[in-house]
DNA sequence: GTGAAAGCGCTAACAA
DNA sequence: TTGTTAGCGCTTTCAC
């Protein structure tokens, strides 16, 4: 492969001139540079981009971080942070820890810094509390943090997930729905714990009493949802609407309602958060609140690059994303048992 | 950041000793190693990848081309490719060329080589056509080669898709299916072609008859699936089963089914090919052929490392995936009709 | 405008 | 066993 030094010499300069018409940089005589310009044609010559990155002291990439690529939600944001990385021509190298946070620690300690400018982070518990307090080579940024209200001690993104929840709540208890039960896709303390909150909340606000046992914690699957579900429903009176934190449990929570005999939404409405891809594709469509998933990830991509060229010195390290939206599809509908 | 330099003076040594304990290169003294160890240790040295890459001449990364990182199939592929380049200390970098051939040249123009020591591509016919022919700075594999029989003019890990295709035509015609549709998740010359040849050559082996009007081509997702499905169960008489290249319009194909009223598999069969993690967790579970991801993005890792350390020079440049399986799941069943 | 020179942090012969 | 010496390919002052 051709290098900076080769198009130089046959082109009858310096390096230097090379690079500074290559990057358009200090001044270079008009005939000169599409004499180099031509002999980089010629040769096919392309910057090397390992060795700008150790004369610039900076590589071209940024990480992302995530327990596993093939988790539904992830694709998604990682598309969006790719794009939005190549259009400031950086890379996105893809981290899957696994769920391992020994693995997650290597990856850090390996290319923070030395392969990778900064480091995108899916807010996990486990990921946060093992990065809080490090002393970083490289700039992080937390993704989707759940609580605009909380900021915390990394730099972060946020997405107001306890709105989701009220929006989606709200939307529930507008059609008439009372007996509403909730699916919450992690432990209590979870992740989606803000979301449950909203969910209490709206469910308070509206004055709509709520029992233990309207509440089954699972895991953030469609089989998780299936089987919350079938518990759920088993409940007598029966509900009529089921909340789920996140659109995986509600994808399941419908198969459920289905092979139970019930009719979605006739008979149980049912509402997810996120409003990933398959919730528009499968049918019924399934109501969601849409998190802003391609602002979030522009935004953590900006703030990472802000990091990395002003460093910690910037004011605000917290980017809170647009508010989620709701998106009315076919799984929820008016609350039959209400005109009974 | 302590460099090298740094630990070697800290521990009264040169450059060369740090970096012969670091990789266990050449003969240390027990003493002088453990006080390199311990002076890394103590400064939190962690060598700099891109210093090491320059110096080596190879990085220690390699890219995955696909589409869109958002496509159902890729995450599964892509985690497991991560997996295996990890194995190797080796990172993964995600190139989404959004269907965009430009984009895939500037990824690979920017990268190859340069960043990324080699690229695996998804098996587009865009791709592999723009790459053909091109003189590469770096080893590309071709992932996903849907024809063993047929390989191309670039390294390639091979799935039979035929022999897939057969496989799940012969299950619907052991179940006694008579009348089967099929959905071409594909143009009919494009990626699933194999497939769908594979789908004839199991019909006229068994000496079933099929009618231009049994097949839909159509898009390989859903959407695609359902609309396609819909028209294909208006005819008359009705189909019993149907196959579908791939399972997203399989999936797709069930909802249509549902919507119109028919029970799966009761009056109608569906099978899908590949078997991605929505097929095990949606209600009905798709009954589907699977194709050996893991293995395969293992093969194609590994074969790219080989094209890294012997070149072209290696006899066998394409590697075949241990032969798709069959998953009977909850969406096929007996030809009802047939004990009519 | 263009060139010379000094690195970026590390590896890899080859000496000692 | 350890040190010396060259780079890897590019960027970036600073002279000319």
């Amino acid at each position: 492969m051709a290098t900076l030094a080769e198009v130089a010499r046959l082109a009858g300069v310096t390096a230097a001139t090379v690079s500074n018409v290559l990057r358009g940089r200090g001044k270079v005589g008009e005939e000169t540079r599409a004499r180099v310009l031509d002999t980089i044609q010629r040769v096919g010559y392309r910057p090397h981009l390992m060795a700008r990155a150790l004369a610039e002291g900076r590589p071209p990439t940024i990480a992302l971080m995530v327990t596993s690529i093939a988790n539904p939600f992830y694709p998604e944001f990682a598309l969006a942070a790719e794009r939005a990385a190549r259009r400031q021509g950086q890379f996105l190298l893809i981290c899957n820890t696994d769920e391992d946070p020994e693995i997650g620690r290597a990856y850090f300690n390996q290319i923070s810094g030395t392969l990778a400018q900064g480091m995108l982070v899916m807010n996990s518990r486990l990921d946060v509390a093992s990065l809080r307090g490090e002393k970083h080579a490289a700039p992080v940024v937390l993704c989707m943090w759940e609580r605009p209200d909380q900021p915390p001690e990394l730099p972060c993104v946020a997405v107001d997930f306890f709105a989701a929840a009220v929006l989606a709540t709200d939307h529930l208890l507008t059609l008439g729905h009372r007996r509403i039960s909730a699916i919450v896709g992690s432990e209590v303390t979870g992740i989606h714990a803000a979301r449950f909150e909203g969910f209490q909340a709206a469910m308070r606000t509206a004055g709509v009493p709520l029992s233990d046992s309207d509440v089954m914690f699972t895991v953030d699957s469609i089989q998780g949802g299936y089987v919350a579900a079938q518990a759920l429903l088993r409940a007598e009176p029966r509900p009529t609407a089921i909340f789920a934190t996140n659109d995986l449990p509600a994808l399941g929570a419908i198969s459920a309602a289905t092979d139970m005999g019930l009719s979605v939404p006739r008979d149980i409405s049912i509402i997810g958060i996120t409003d990933i891809q398959l919730a528009r594709e499968s049918r019924p469509a399934l109501t969601s609140v849409a998190i802003p998933t391609v602002a979030a990830a522009d935004l953590a991509v900006a703030l990472l690059s802000e990091l990395v060229l002003f460093g910690d010195a910037i004011p605000n390290k917290m980017r809170v994303a647009p508010p989620p939206v709701l998106m009315p599809r076919d799984t929820t509908g008016p609350c039959a048992t209400r005109s009974v």
